[in-house]
DNA sequence: CAGAGAGGTACCACGATATTG
DNA sequence: ACAATATCGTGGTACCTCTCT
């Protein structure tokens, strides 16, 4: 800077007003020192920028499950946004879900002294996790419930689940049986609960719920389970993954799906419409959700009114894997 | 910092010698720095520490396509590697694949002076674009090619296609149709050359390719050309995601997979083991390629030799959509 | 007189503030 | 009042010097 200084003339105060858009630069000198930055290929150093203003420009992410469907849109989503904003993205990877690895990625971003963190770890160690961490950085969690929350961008995924399970119901089956997330994911509650609400809000009676891992052959495993459930003709999985491997353990078990089983997912990842048959799902646009998470945490940044955003909204995405209930068999 | 040399009734130097482990400090005085450190909760400053070293201890990712599942595998291997060796990854995403957005987003991470850049873009124009920026920071390419390089992490995707074209050679198919990437990726022309090498190995003349575009639907789209195309017995798709598309398509179009026709996919996506049927394919470890990439980058940037890697082999996954020919209708 | 341990000083590249023209 | 400059502070590291065995 002092040598674009030099080279217009000026002096390296000038020069730093006129690189910020200050104001109060005459237009004449504004030009020489324009000039003498294309000339010298001049950047600024966020390092010593950051020294002096004691904001870096960049958040962080604290990211798990990045290989899973909703993560890896989010994030993109996040990355977009924050590139738009001038910020700079600083990716965590966490190890494990406890507490402990928790504190220790916060940590991390910290020590880089980021201007604020993005939580994509929708597990519940994130969120005791962060009630014992006493950060004094702006701070935004994906929450996959359905309460608002200052610190917390939300997808409704128990309406999500509602939706599906509603869909189920009127599709004339009597009780929707669910394949659930593995315990301690935020969003296994989530989708729990609605899919809880739903069945209550017709007086129906919730059944007890099998625990899958979020993988096809979890799904499978599950499937198994209730295919010698006697008047099982509805479920309702926790993910398109799980779907996919219990749609094909039903009928590895004799049981047709749509005709004798009725199969309902979550997420729409890619492909399932190609599923055999094409899956029924809620489809929520995560990219949007990490868009949202970015533009949260810069209003926190900004000092402004931390205004809890209305929740991101599914979509029910009707194909064929889940038809009218079977006649009883005559 | 001189808070903490104070409270030890140190220099600041000393402080910093102790804090970096450079040696040179007797145990006494390491230990009361020690204390003090912990006392005042003490962490130094990476914005100072990047000001007085030149470096950044951050490396940069230039991502493309990261809802795809071997860069995202890739993202999370990088990100852990970075992490265990101390570094902070930023990310940027790619808009488009152009020169110019290229240029644009290794300009973003040298403003953020990171101390090496990743390009996880494998595209054709990352290549070029490559060629056309200057850049004098340490530089790693994914390259789903064959040619190992200095500036380049190798996924031998060449040997892969060819794993999957001479498997169903193998099988008795008098040859193997490709349903090919776009154009434009380095992972389409790598599957294609393998495919060819393959074909070629056998004296046998490749027939015109099918070009998707990675999404089952392409993938369908490509398969509906092809059933119209007599003779077709065998076909190699170059991702999952198509190859289930195309196995719907087959179907739709009365051809069973893997009796009348067989299949074979390319990646190992989660629940391809569980479509209809459960698809053969190819795999690769894209997490370890992640992890080489960081590696290597941080070799680089020790300044140490540029040691080529030798290329991350791929594995045939067997499984049954791929069968014997059927034998010639009498 | 080495050599090791400790301290002193300059500097990194910028922004904020006060001061000068 | 306004534009331009000088000076200082930011939190470290590099390098040189000094002291004391």
């Amino acid at each position: 800077m002092i040598d674009v200084a030099r080279l217009a003339g000026v002096s390296h105060q000038s020069v730093s007003r006129v690189v910020n858009g200050s104001g109060g630069v005459s237009p004449e000198i504004r030009e020489r020192v324009e000039r003498a930055v294309a000339q010298l290929r001049y950047r600024r150093h966020p390092a010593a920028r950051a020294l002096a203003t004691n904001r870096t420009f960049s958040i962080g992410v604290v990211s798990f499950g990045l290989a899973q469907y909703g993560p890896s849109e989010a994030l993109a989503g996040i990355a977009r946004e924050a590139q738009e904003a001038g910020y700079s993205t600083s990716l965590t990877s966490l190890l494990d879900v406890d507490v402990e690895s928790m504190a220790e990625a916060v940590g991390h971003l910290i020590d880089d002294s980021v201007d604020g963190i993005i939580v994509l770890a929708p597990v519940d160690a994130a969120l005791t996790a962060m009630e014992g961490v006493d950060v004094d950085v702006p701070l935004v969690l994906f929450y996959p419930g359905a309460h608002a929350h200052e610190q917390r961008v939300v997808t409704d995924e128990v309406r999500g689940a509602e939706l599906a399970t509603a869909h189920l119901l009127d599709l004339g089956h009597p009780t929707v049986h669910h394949i659930s997330g593995p315990e301690g994911w935020l969003g296994t509650s989530a989708r729990i609960a609605g899919w809880r609400l739903a069945l209550q809000a017709r007086g129906i009676e919730p059944p007890a719920t099998v625990e899958g891992d979020w993988t096809a052959a979890g799904g499978a495993g599950c499937a198994e389970q209730l295919s010698v459930v006697p008047d099982v003709s509805a479920v309702f999985a926790a993910n398109d993954q799980m779907a996919l491997g219990a749609m094909k353990a039903f009928n590895a078990a004799g049981l047709s799906v749509p005709d004798d089983i009725s199969v309902v997912g979550f997420d729409d990842i890619p492909g399932s419409e190609y599923f055999r048959p094409p899956l029924t799902t809620v489809r929520f646009d995560f990219a949007e959700v990490g868009r949202r998470a970015a533009h949260h945490i810069f209003e926190l940044i900004a000092g402004a009114r931390p205004d809890p955003a209305r929740p991101v909204v599914p979509d029910l995405i009707v194909r064929d894997s889940a038809r009218h209930r079977p006649l009883a068999v005559i």
